[in-house]
RNA sequence: GUGCGAUUAGUUCAGUUGGUAGAGCACCAGAUUGUGGUUCUGGGUGUCGUGGGUUCGAGCCCCACAUCGCACC
């Protein structure tokens, strides 16, 4: 995988660039949809491609591996030929969905026990064997395995999880230097910088990863987890303002789970260039829609005779073809078609957000269109 | 026609020895950040079928009427 720098603002540190892996090139800033157990939930990938303009998608480890099974993806020749997905792909390493879903799970020096969500049977990750299925999955960036620490740690058990974090990913990186690829195109791997809400801790969560992996080709990227996970948005921002700087500025920088369109044009504005969320899908599904003009609850019974269009300055065609009345209806219904109309207006408005930042900075006026657009897109329809 | 039962929130139903009403669902809002098609939080929206009576006080007791259901002529 290979990262060129293209433009930087000059007011802010928000930069554009591509990366280039086997399946195609990627623009950075770039935002990718989240496709856990092999699908974008609701959205063909004729869609994906050609309305919502996505570049790279993501699969997760965790679920994949639990089902349908590494036996089946292996058969298959890999997650893309399985999806029928010819673009890049991305794979979480587990790590989030076991601190998130499985309250069953023991995390020792080892790796981590837990019981799948589906069926209570009992599995292990190591740092090597997940190594081992993310190459069974076959994905173009596989991310490291971590610990997700809660935001509202204290900082000896930071201390501790970062530790662990590190020893992990020491081990993961001379698995991933050892083996190869298994379906003849290259795989990059993504460390994870944790270190929580302490300052001490991220500076020196960069310093070993970079210490650790900065020579290597097929590092392709650097990946800021644990946050987004319940601190206040600020001291997210002051996290990205340390970390971001000591990162190589030759390799993207991935900020794991985020966010809100305002809390993406604010890591962009600190030299993010890649994210991942739900929001755009989960919340879609249950009646959000964020929109150029602000965010409204689709469900809410003030759209009942509302019959403009969904989002005027909108990308996807569902902004024009669909009305607020009609959607509001299919949620209302609990049409299965509300959620899929959601999800694609959703995940069409956060890749235009994106292509619009990279135009704005590669035009100089980055900072200014940042600021009106988030007034905007906050505002509460 | 006769007998029995029912009638309380949008709906299905609770409601103690008589002290001006509650629950589930629905509805109305809010939350959701490396996805369990969710989950969580808050909100009661009522002429207790109608009209009388007993009582300090009636959703509850008495009478009449209305409507619905069941059974029997």
């Amino acid at each position: 995988m290979k990262f060129t720098l293209k433009a930087k603002d000059s007011a802010s540190s928000a930069r554009t660039g591509v990366f280039t892996t086997d399946h195609g090139e990627v623009r950075t800033p770039i935002f990718m949809p989240v496709g856990t157990v092999g699908s974008v939930k609701g959205v063909y990938h004729r869609d994906l491609v050609q309305d919502i303009n996505a570049e790279i998608i993501l699969g997760n480890t965790y679920h994949l591996y639990l089902r349908p099974g590494l036996d089946t993806l292996n058969k298959a020749g890999g997650l893309h030929r399985f999806e029928s997905w010819n673009g890049p792909i991305l794979t979480d390493s587990g790590g989030f969905q076991i601190f998130s879903l499985t309250k069953i799970r023991k995390i020792t020096e080892e790796g981590c026990k837990f019981q799948s969500h589906i069926d209570g049977s009992r599995h292990m990750f190591t740092p090597e064997n997940n190594v081992d299925t993310q190459r069974m999955i076959g994905s173009d960036i596989m991310m490291a395995l971590d610990e997700c620490c809660p935001g509202d740690a204290d900082e000896r058990y930071a201390a501790k999880s970062l530790k662990l974090t590190q020893g992990w990913l020491e081990r993961f990186y001379r698995r991933f230097c050892e083996t190869e690829p298994l379906y003849g195109y290259d795989q990059a791997m993504f460390p994870i910088i944790q270190g929580c809400v302490y300052p001490e801790l991220r500076r020196r969560a960069v310093d070993h990863a970079v210490t650790l992996t900065g020579d290597c080709a097929g590092v392709g990227g650097y990946a800021i987890g644990g946050l987004a996970v319940g601190e206040p948005a600020e001291q997210m921002y002051e996290m990205l303002e340390i970390v971001c700087p000591l990162l190589p500025e030759d390799r993207p920088r991935y900020l794991m789970g985020v966010g809100t369109p305002a809390n993406i044009l604010a890591a962009i504005s600190r030299g993010v260039d890649m994210f991942d969320c739900v929001m755009p899908t989960r919340n879609g599904r249950n009646g959000m829609l964020f929109t150029w003009n602000g965010i409204m609850n689709m469900r809410n019974s003030k759209w009942q005779d509302d019959f403009s269009p969904l989002d005027p300055d909108g990308a996807s065609f569902v902004d024009r073809e669909c009305c607020k009345a009609y959607l509001h209806h299919l949620f209302i219904a609990k049409e299965m078609f509300a959620a899929m109309v959601a999800s694609e207006h959703n995940l069409a408005f956060y890749l235009d957000l994106v292509r619009q930042a990279r135009a704005h900075i590669e035009a100089g006026d980055f900072s200014l269109w940042k600021e009106e657009t988030i007034r905007k897109v906050t505002t509460r329809l």
